[in-house]
DNA sequence: CTGAAAGCGCTTACAG
DNA sequence: CTGAAAGCGCTTACAG
């Protein structure tokens, strides 16, 4: 027992079975929590194996099996906000069925975007890919994905596709509640700063509010609507805009929280106290929504979540390479519920 | 040509061999750029490989080899801002060099910590490892990747360590400089806002601005150092607290921007002109500097370029398990340059 | 400059 | 319930 055998390489399933006194076979069988291995065998392996601290080599099982055990993540333009629960709840949840996460930003300007993806899967040969934003709604990363076979979950898409699972949260619903926040602090006239016309989110977001108002039976006054970019200094101007008419409105709805602050910035710069003067709410619970005075109020996004939920339906998903590719992929598309952070940037309309 | 041998399986290295007419040998040397292969033959294979789309397999060659080319990065608990530089740079870097980035996030609050560490290890083989703060001071985490023999990198450690390679930024002079920056725009009164004492960027920090100010002949007033604990919240105390003297400074340095922030909310909260009446400064350049109005004068760490040399320190090295631990790891401490971020919330002191 | 053989450490498919 | 054999797709060590 004191004695081992090698030098002090890490020991192999042939040492567990030697020292074990059983066949590979078995080993591998207990390892993998096959059914079938008697239950005292099992335990005298288990035993073993926890002497010689044991571990299957990723790089064996992977060449030996059907499975790599590696599941893939894509970005794009890692916007922090987004990174950060993403990362977390993928990792997290790997790690619990023995997966292990490979992370690959892609380069903004590449051209070559679907070699580059092409080039990823087959040395990796991922068990699954997970796509966000704007990765997801690349055709270009799509078509080498679904030519290479390999299972995808696509986070966030701008528009769900046949064949391909996705997960995301009800942007629609989320843009309605939180107008419908500052409708029962007895807002009715409510500004909405929109984003860009090529993001999805937009003009989903602007539908809630849309519904939102309505259902109220509050107008939408066109004047209150400005477009921006979801950058910061599109917010400063919408508050220009908006603020500079003698009619402004009591409260404004910016669609994500870059926007929002820039808002904040532009209302205070001109001697606004917000939530008094002007209620301000913001779209992506991001960092620094926190890290500004009144926080925002804001929606949060399910990314811890929908990270897990991409993992998971990855993981279920049995490889279907050698099949056609149609048939076996399991298509389902989640909804994951999002959260209203009701901050101190919104409160009660002044008395006029 | 037309017809395909197999199934719709990808080619291996054998069918290249086949079709080319070599051995598998001389396909594995062109493949991994070995010398001695005569400009026919090579020429002659790459010709054979483009055709067939041949992409060697990680397992495989991760199995056979010595290299799993496979690099991992170890996150605790990732600060937005940190994350994103790194792992833009870490992956960049690795794919240049046909490398991966395994990325895994560790609990707060595992108790496991070196095992769960011990675990990733031995089921990745990865050919070295990304330690960022605070894990790179973590004892348990460091001994685990000492034991199994994996290469690490530290990324901004606390303390430097005798045979385990590091790179970081300079925060002594970074600290410095921007004290000088407010120093040569008039200021005298100059406040800190410390860090907390369990981290070691706080004291480093904090000699920068001694040091300055001593540099200049002026004197540190002890009631104009705040001691928060990198939160937002200790900013906004800080302000009050110092804001809340009669002779209080013209300008202060909150050693990272979360405080700063705070301090900037603070500020504004008590009606204060930022930056005609107080001058404010942070430190690390987070996405949030950014989405305040003024925008925060910070220092950019050069998360980047650590996270590229990381890699790069990690690939140059070869693995050396089998040897001795102590014998053949190098040992190098890099210092990469930081750049100070001027932006509107520092300008010149209003005359008294 | 090129190749034949062995082997890395597992899983698969099969047999009993 | 258990095992012997073959093989995954490469690299290593060696020979010529």
């Amino acid at each position: 027992m004191a004695i081992n055998d090698r030098a002090n390489s890490s020991p192999t399933i042939t040492d567990v079975a030697r020292v074990a006194g059983v066949s590979i076979k078995t080993v591998s069988r207990v390892m993998n929590r096959e059914t079938g291995v008697h239950s005292s065998t099992r335990e005298h392996v288990l035993k073993v194996v926890g002497e010689m601290k044991y571990r299957p080599k990723l790089s064996a099982r992977s060449l030996a099996g059907a499975r790599s055990f590696l599941i893939g993540l894509l970005y794009y333009d890692p916007s922090a906000a987004f990174v950060s629960g993403v990362q977390q709840g993928a990792t997290l949840r790997c790690r619990e069925s023995g997966y292990h996460l490979v992370v690959e930003s892609l380069r903004d300007d590449a051209p070559d975007l679907a070699q580059q993806v092409d080039h990823m899967v087959s040395a990796l040969r991922p068990d699954g890919m997970i796509l966000t934003p704007p990765l997801c709604d690349n055709p270009h990363v799509l078509k080498a994905l679904r030519d290479s076979g390999t299972p995808c979950v696509l986070m966030s898409p701008a528009r769900e596709r046949e064949g391909i699972p996705s997960v995301r949260m009800d942007d629609v619903l989320a843009a309605e509640e939180i107008t419908l926040h500052l409708v029962d602090l007895g807002h009715k006239e409510i500004a909405f700063v929109k984003g860009p016309a090529d993001q999805a989110a937009s003009a989903l977001r602007y539908k809630g509010y849309v519904r939102a108002m309505k259902s109220r039976g509050l107008t939408v006054n066109k004047d209150f609507v400005y477009t921006g970019d979801f950058k910061f200094q599109s917010g400063v101007e919408a508050a220009h805009k908006i603020l500079g008419t003698r009619n402004r409105p009591t409260a404004i709805f910016a669609s994500n929280d870059e926007m929002a602050l820039g808002v904040l910035a532009g209302a205070q710069s001109i001697g606004l106290d917000v939530p008094k003067a002007l209620s301000i709410a913001g779209f992506d619970d991001s960092p620094a929504a926190k890290l500004v005075w009144p926080q925002l109020t804001t929606v949060s996004q399910p990314t811890y979540e929908m990270a897990r939920m991409a993992v998971e339906m990855l993981i279920g998903t049995g490889k279907s390479q050698e099949d056609a590719p149609e048939e076996s992929i399991e298509s389902e598309h989640r909804v994951l519920e999002h959260e209203l952070v009701i901050r101190m940037s919104t409160g009660k309309p002044a008395k006029r």
